[in-house]
DNA sequence: CCGGAAAATGAAAGGTCCTTGCAATGTCAG
DNA sequence: CTGACATTGCAAGGACCTTTCATTTTCCGG
């Protein structure tokens, strides 16, 4: 039925790249007239291959200045360890990611914080009271090198 | 000059979550005219506070599903280190997060593979090739628990 | 190879949306 | 208080989006 075919990807990669083009330079970018454009744009939406559009925002013009990279080890691999783990590290919002892991340590998160003040609030309130954690190690970042959404785009 | 008010995190929220929206309907949502309200999103995409607009797709439209986190250190913190290093990294389409760190290492780097064997291309044709590096440790994400794109937000 | 149904397409149209000019209002420092 | 500048709403013209429709393409069963 809905077949992605190669105009649907080129859609998608432009999409991925620039989510707020306009109907009309999308479809001249992947060679259809707007109208063909705009209903495979509303399939690909439909039919959930396309999930949702974001804004990426600037973490430091939102008042978010420091990312911290914690590397926590649990003193279990059991599936509950794991759970409880998990359902308490959602609930802090300065979280951006979280990783379950192979090596050293079992997760990997980038904390966001307005300041050192604010990320030892983290750190005490939500940090510390994550249940099974048995080695935390925070390290800072001084400066964002890269930030890209997705592969191969800038 | 140019504060981020209520009004901007209003707009900045509701393009978080559906990016796509058109002016004249996140105009309704903040509460302005349509006028002004493209005016404060085309300053907020100028300024840098937006970085851009991005369709998420469905992981079966998605090629690259493996995520390694690769920290590394260099021989020395020198300015000229530092650049020549920053500037070859930059190269490598892959990596989608770098940043400067404080601790143990001097980089973290956040890279995506379509899998295993794609992994080893890059880290043969790339991460061995980054100059003034003496020691790179590879960890794999084998779940991926929390992804946000800001704080406090979907 | 053929025929027909289903799907996809481009052109056109009307309705919506976006941006720019403009006058008025709001803000703030001197 | 005054002046300079930022921000706003309104309006208009131009761009854009979606629907309709006739046509073309694709895909199977025969």
């Amino acid at each position: 039925m809905h077949d992605v075919d190669t105009i649907d990807i080129a859609i998608l990669k432009t999409l991925q790249r620039e989510g707020r083009i306009s109907n009309a330079a999308l479809a001249e970018r992947v060679g259809l007239s707007a109208s063909a454009c705009s209903r495979r744009l509303d399939h690909l939406e439909k039919s959930g291959v396309i999930k949702g559009y974001h804004a990426r925002l600037a973490h430091k013009a939102l008042d978010y200045r420091m990312i911290a990279i914690v590397n926590i080890s649990l003193s279990g691999q059991f599936a509950k360890t794991l759970a409880e783990f998990e359902a308490a590290v959602k609930l802090c919002p300065n979280v951006l990611v979280c990783y379950l892991m192979s090596g050293e340590y079992d997760y990997t998160l980038r904390i966001a914080a307005r300041d050192l003040e604010d990320y030892e609030r983290i750190h005490r309130d939500w940090l510390s009271a994550l249940p099974h954690v048995v080695k935390i190690n925070s390290s800072f970042a001084l400066r964002e090198v890269i930030d890209r959404p997705n592969v191969g785009l800038g």
